[in-house]
DNA sequence: TTGTACGCGTTATCAT
DNA sequence: ATGATAACGCGTACAA
């Protein structure tokens, strides 16, 4: 009776590299070579093994192999939400460049994973489980302490968009402070008067640089924000608070908004109640949606660069994995002006 | 000299099941059995391991538990590009069920990997290395000699929104026949006369059912598509397509767009062009992205309930992995029209 | 209930 | 260049 038979159709015993090895009438280690790039295998030998393996439709086991060497290939991605475009299209960039490099992607969801940075800690503890050789937390934040333990263990983490109060991981953020001046020299040369700002998150490092620099360059021009509303990153709570600002005697004439996602929101809200954007009120967005997510809104956006922010974080990923090098780094990349083409100038 | 010293701070030795029973004082059968649910170890046992695990930050390695109970409760997710917005609402829903359920996410990204089938296949190849113990196919094409070699060593295979000539996986697709004739009979009621379908990738079981659908119920009602072009799933090619179409002298009066993101496209191209959606053109969509990245635009859609496809498929999975049946499962999910809340009527 | 010993599939070390 | 053998960290019969 053989095993497959025994054990039924379904659980097939895995062929391993004994199995080729027997059958190639080598030793283990032969074949082990065979498959392992730079290794040092007579011609022979390795015709012989790679025949075995191709009767045998053998397939190395990259776990055992983790188990051996330590190295899993396996990057994590944590991100709280892929309702904003912006996420999925940088997901896809980091797992292409990713997967040049031989890297998997492991991803996680932390949406409602229970109360902040210990729900994250906790989702954070569960994928170390998994040996990753590294992390990217984008939008999201991550308790000191887990991240000096990843550090200590020697697993480089790098915080995507998001600066946090620790010194053992890398970051990659774009501009933001530049950004936000950026936006309010764009809203005042175009004669706004009353420039409110949507939050996102008040906790978010990314809003709060965004915010500081809009109010610094209105402060350079003798100005000061006429008020903020909270939109925490999401589309509906956005609308709401834009309805519920433009719903006082005394409105904004322009919103610097801090992300597309809510921009989009906003501008809804205001085509919902009848004013014509941009022509009433004026709204200038943050970061880099694809343009099929840009629907038939005309936008006026601080444009981030995810190429650029991707190619960052897999560039620092590497070369902590290559070198072995520990130390942090941070990286922030350009931001950009951009209007829509189909956009009348603002 | 300690361990951690000696290899510098980056390379600390894992604190294994063998250190927590050496501080404990018990064997490491015992310790195993602590953090295996469903074991039984004495009450006072279990105590001291926990005690000690938590002094040591001892944190199991799931990578190891893999290699020896050939379980990874890893579940790979295969899709082609995440541009279309109805794939990240549908990664993000799949990986919060799975995670409920205690599985984890391998993600690829097949977007240009090659040509078709091949492409696929190597990917596929790749992911089974990890030893996954389900798949999940989205939005691409399967080899059926994969597909049977999947089911021979027993990795349940689930095609998601898609058709494939084999009978050894599992298959959640929407009901995209009656979707089809739904659009038809809306498109009809309000009196279009010529109605054209923009269709996906020619060789797509999704674009193919949803254009027979329409046909079908044109045909019921003795009329005959007026015309079609392809917009290959993509957002520009699918504007550029509408362009085209409307620059000939005989124009339809109505589009049934296989897929929401190239409706988008061709509202915008019909917008550019000058024409009022859905006045001049009524357009009809299909799938199911979230509000928010319906944008400005007015659109009346088929909906295929993604919620649905998401459970749908965790259950599939789940099923065959908890019970060892290796019998494929097809799910067909009802689909239902939708209009934006904002539109006048079509 | 607890401990011993072996297997999971691979790489690494050290011979030859 | 090749082969034997010992890890890698954990589950699990089996015996006690």
């Amino acid at each position: 009776m053989t095993d497959s038979a025994k054990f039924g159709s379904t659980a097939i015993r895995q062929v391993t590299l004994a199995d080729v090895a027997a059958l190639a009438g080598v030793s283990s280690s032969a074949v082990s070579r065979t498959f392992t790039p730079g290794a040092s295998v007579g011609k022979k030998t390795r015709a012989i093994v790679l025949e075995a393996a191709k009767t045998l439709g053998y397939r190395p086991n990259a776990i055992a192999r983790t188990l051996s060497t330590r190295k899993s290939r396996m990057i994590g991605i944590v991100v709280s939400y892929l309702h904003n475009q912006f996420y999925p299209t940088v997901i896809e960039r980091l797992s292409q460049m990713l997967q040049l490099h031989g890297y998997h992607v492991l991803l996680f969801i932390s949406s409602d994973t229970g109360t902040g940075e210990d729900g994250i800690d906790a989702l954070l503890l569960d994928i170390l489980q998994y040996q990753v050789d590294g992390i990217v937390l984008a939008s999201t934040t991550m308790s000191s302490q887990l991240a000096a333990h990843c550090h200590a263990v020697g697993i480089p983490v790098v915080l995507f968009n998001r600066l946090a109060p620790v010194e053992e991981a890398s970051t990659v953020t774009s501009d933001n402070l530049e950004g936000g001046r950026l936006a309010a020299r764009t809203l005042i040369e175009c004669g706004a008067r009353r420039i409110a700002f949507v939050r996102g998150l008040e906790d978010s490092s990314t809003t709060q640089d965004r915010e500081k620099g809009l109010k610094e360059e209105l402060a350079r021009h003798r100005k000061r924000l006429f008020g903020h509303i909270c939109g925490e990153y999401d589309f509906d709570a956005a609308k709401a608070a834009t309805r519920e600002l433009f719903s006082l005697a005394k409105k904004p004439d322009a919103l610097f908004v801090a992300n597309d996602h809510m921009a989009f929101a906003v501008i809804d809200a205001l085509r919902d109640m009848g004013h014509e954007v941009p022509r009433d009120v004026q709204v200038v967005g943050f970061d880099n949606v694809p343009q099929s997510a840009w629907g038939g809104y005309r936008l006026t956006t601080i444009e981030q660069n995810s190429e650029l922010m991707a190619r960052a974080t897999v560039s620092i990923l590497l070369e902590h994995l290559e070198t072995g090098d520990a130390t942090p780094r941070q990286v922030v990349t350009p931001v950009q002006l951009i209007r829509r083409s189909t956009t009348r100038p603002i």
